[in-house]
RNA sequence: GGGCCCGUGGGGUAGCUUGGUAUCCUUGUAGCUUCGGGAGCUAUUGACUCCGGUUCAAAUCCGGGCGGGCCCA
């Protein structure tokens, strides 16, 4: 009998074993935090940067690819952002035998490499918006315990970066991003909040910053990407300048939006139960799996209908996986289950006398029939009804988890807070330090206005902010 | 930056104090058998992190490297 751990009691630990058990990542390479992407978790991973690649360039956003190492003299020209990189980059420093001049970075993120090359691509406002992304990887040194996909030193990430004429053409892209989000964060069935950061927290450089964040089971928050506005922060130290309608020369407002494999930690920590995984049929590496039932006088009948039953769905665009392996059935539902599978499909003697497939659930563990007939259509369908109902149930979760505080007598454990505070550094640090929490910022356009007292100095504030322990 | 702990088949472990044949579970492989919720039988592959020292003899003791983890700043 394997067992594995309960994911209420111990949501680090269970964590780490499901990634394991359902061998998305292989964590033995022998460099802390730089873990191998096995078939599985890779597959995932793809699937979810399809989603991306599709929004993106549905908003006229063009793929680029740029080089992994950045000059150090690019890399220090915006004061802030070094200072934000320093004590976490990865420094080249030699090439063969020879020191080098001009220390290399590995990437941390690509603001420091497209730049330079973005002051020779803009030259008018015609050449206006640039709006380019890449998905590539990129190194920071962490030195707190890593964990797979939640907090890595080589990230598997995406990044876009734009430029436009004005700051208020940028506020404009910044909500197409949040309208982007919106749309693969369905796709994922991922519920998100976002939050505009406070000053001391903002990115390196930003103008601005708008955390996406989401609740984990154990009620504790997880960045899983941010958008930022520069205003001309990076325009003016890059030069990155266009000649406008007048013929004055202007600097370029910039924004830039990144996500990263923290994504496919999410869907794992919201999406899973105590059996295993629980893939969203979109992102699922294989959408269903079939099992066939053999007995000792139906066996080649049985797998040459399954094959067929194969081959039907995938010539009907569904992602399917016949298990053909020599193992008895119960130990491949297992298998699968531990892997997410979303949907189950038995296909045996009993079955092919009435033309139907059994199925099951993954998420609810329902099961039934499909006509073969509509094998397509009925599959379909259910995947469809698993997606929403994941979705639904994850985001109840989260509103679950979101409570208002007007005192700090009463702080509950596990859960995200909103609170009063009157936005002064001070009360903040003060709250943060005290119990351990992090003030994630202001709720990014919420409409209803807030009247009540900062929860450290007691002023009347309006403004409110959310705040919990992070991942 | 300072301190502490740990490295045994693919995974999880016993053995280390007191030096002498490396334990158990799981996994893998082959065959037989079985197949509607982790079947069984038989055979079998596979490990002491590396380098040096002490010793007749090192997984075990000592030193160093490499790798991993934790705590403090």
């Amino acid at each position: 009998m394997v067992r594995h751990l309960e994911k209420e009691d111990n949501f680090g630990d269970w964590y780490l074993d499901i990634v394991e058990k359902a061998n998305l990542s292989d964590k033995r390479y022998p460099i802390k935090g730089m873990n191998v992407w096995t078939p599985y978790g890779w597959k995932a991973m793809r699937n979810i940067d399809h989603f991306i690649r599709k929004e993106l360039d549905a908003t006229r956003h063009d793929e680029v690819c740029f080089p992994l190492m950045i000059p150090e003299t690019e890399f220090k020209k915006e004061k802030d952002h070094i200072k934000g990189f320093d004590s976490e980059v990865y420094w080249v420093t030699h090439a063969g035998v020879n020191e080098l001049d001009v220390r290399l970075v590995l990437r941390p993120t690509s603001e420091t490499a497209m730049y330079p090359m973005f002051a020779l691509w803009v030259r008018s406002h015609q050449d206006l918006p640039l709006k380019v992304y890449q998905i590539v990887n990129t190194f920071r040194y962490e030195t707190k315990q890593t964990r797979a996909f939640m907090r890595v030193r080589e990230i598997h990430f995406f990044e876009s970066h734009t430029c436009h004429v004005s700051e208020e053409d940028a506020q404009r892209q910044i909500e197409e991003d949040v309208e982007i989000l919106s749309k693969i964060a369905k796709r994922l069935c991922l519920p998100y909040f976002l939050s505009v950061r406070t000053d001391w927290d903002k990115f390196p450089g930003a103008y601005y910053t708008v955390g996406i964040d989401t609740v984990m089971p154990n009620g504790k928050s997880l960045q899983i990407g941010s958008i930022h506005h520069y205003r001309t922060n990076f325009s003016e130290p890059y030069e990155i300048t266009y000649e406008d309608e007048n013929g004055e020369h202007k600097h370029a407002h910039q924004t830039t939006y990144g996500m990263s494999e923290r994504l496919l930690g999410a869907i794992i920590g919201i999406h899973s139960d105590d059996k295993g995984l629980i893939m969203p049929p979109d992102i699922a590496p294989f959408q269903a799996v079939i099992i066939p039932i053999l007995s000792k006088d139906n066996g080649p009948l049985v797998t040459e209908a399954a094959r067929a039953l194969e081959a039907k769905l995938s010539e009907y665009g569904i992602r399917v996986k016949l298990d053909d392996r020599d193992a008895r059935p119960g130990s491949k539902y297992y298998d699968w289950e531990i892997k997410g599978v979303p949907l189950r499909l038995e296909l045996g003697g009993r079955d092919i006398e009435n033309k139907v497939v059994t199925f099951a659930r993954r998420d609810t563990g329902e099961k039934g029939t499909i006509e073969i007939e509509n094998i397509g259509q009925g599959v379909e369908l259910i995947l469809r009804m698993i997606s929403s109902s994941l979705l639904e149930k994850a985001q109840a979760s989260q509103l679950s988890k979101l409570q208002e505080i007007d005192s700090l007598d009463e702080i509950p454990e596990g859960k995200v807070l909103r609170l009063g505070w009157c936005g002064c550094e001070e009360c903040g640090h003060k709250f943060e330090d005290s119990f351990d929490l992090k003030i994630l910022g202001n709720p990014y356009a919420k409409k209803e206005g807030y009247a009540g007292k900062c929860i450290i100095c007691g002023k009347d504030t309006g403004m409110s902010v959310l705040a919990a322990r992070t991942m």
